[in-house]
DNA sequence: CTTTTTCATCAGGAAATTTTCAATAAAAGT
DNA sequence: ACTTTTATTGAAAATTTCCTGATGAAAAAG
């Protein structure tokens, strides 16, 4: 309890309440707290005070919380500092390109204290232990995270089978494009692998099944194609 | 005053005059004091009552302090544990100074029992100031105690064995993060050891059994995860 | 020295994943 | 419209991966 004394955590929200709220929360578990109401201020507090962590609403007016993201990663000073995102319930995720640009969690609202605390305190100790860089995706309609290895849709965890998941990550990353079988074999598969012809079918089923039928379109004759938008 | 009664300080010395002196000085400030007149029985008091503190007469008969004080070392619940060397003035310090096995101070007898009180205090403020990195993590359901090397879930210290802890912490040092089989290999076992492929299995079912089985996720051909809430 | 605990390993079985197969559906080609 | 090719789907087989209980060796405790 007393050792976080030492943590200085910026907070970042448009909403007073919610600053309120979260700052009471944190203060009481002993963090030191700062709040910025929007990212320009929050840009000038970050580099004045250094914290360990930013939690950053990505809706705001003056500069959001994604543009302050990105502009934070450009400071040096900054390269350390974690940053998370709170998306509201439902709210559509393609807009957080953010995780691009280096955040390393998201946080849903509306929040539960307790939920929220122990959050914070997980990314904190993580990252303590390996400072690591963002493995998470984020894409229209879901959001794709290494780390936990599970796909978060319309706020719920879903958890694939690895085939699966490297698989759809695949996919996603080469967003828009068509993928061949044969690229699909070599990039999931590997090399010398080698399975039967329908094996990548069943595949995209169950992740059709899993993640809803859209986004993966189906280009018949050459491969597969994960469409945002 | 009253905060000090949480605080247990293990007095050794081969003079029951000493022990008595040492120990109502103590007592009086609201410490909890235990007492050996050897090494031997000292070894035996701090593996059961994991004191904060232990002062040392250098010279005894049966195991002398800086062989307590090796011993005690080597002992992985004690390895916060302060050790203050107690030392006749006049004596020969030769023996002392080659001696860097970990002693935190030197108090010399005779002993003002002011001076021994400020003295003891500082060391434990010291001890207290630096809490090395948080040794205590709380998650859900219980409480890690680097220190002391134990795990305290529903008000019960429960025993882990030494790998059975140290995998664990890995675990909970990356929650919510999937650790690979590679990782807890490399963290627990170190780089070049190896042991045969079911050997986390076992002991992260060990663990299970203890700590009770959700929190450790197995995610298939990937890894483990340790989860909070 | 004896007892207890820890630790690694193994083998059988359980569970989940991955692949295959066959039947059907949907495009594409003629 | 008919044929051919290619993809989807459901179910089941095959395989991988993990869990579990037992065993013995090694280390620690007594």
């Amino acid at each position: 309890m007393m050792e976080n004394s030492g943590i200085t955590i910026l907070l970042v929200d448009d909403e007073p309440d919610i600053l309120e709220f979260l700052g009471y929360n944190l203060e009481k578990e002993g963090y030191r707290v700062l709040k910025a109401k929007n990212g320009q201020k929050a840009l000038k507090l970050a580099k004045e005070h250094k914290p360990q962590l930013v939690v950053l609403d990505v809706m705001m007016p003056v500069m959001d919380g994604m543009e302050a993201c990105t502009e934070m990663r450009k400071v040096p000073e900054l390269a350390g500092t974690l940053i998370a995102f709170l998306t509201a319930r439902g709210e559509d995720y393609s807009q957080i390109t953010g995780f691009e640009a280096g955040a390393d969690d998201y946080i849903t609202k509306p929040i539960k204290p307790k939920l929220f605390i122990s959050r914070i305190q997980a990314l904190l100790r993580r990252y303590k232990a390996v400072p690591e860089d963002s493995n998470i995706i984020a894409v229209k309609g879901f959001i794709i995270d290494k780390n936990r290895y599970v796909v978060v849709k319309d706020d719920v965890e879903i958890t694939l089978a690895r085939k699966e998941f490297e698989l759809i990550q695949f996919l996603v990353s080469r967003t828009d494009k068509v993928v061949t079988r044969e690229e699909i074999f070599t990039h999931v598969w590997g090399e010398n692998v080698v399975v039967g012809d329908r094996t990548i079918d069943v595949h995209i089923r169950r992740i059709r099944e899993k993640l809803g039928i859209d986004s993966i379109r189906t280009i018949k004759g050459v491969g597969y194609k994960f469409e945002e938008g």
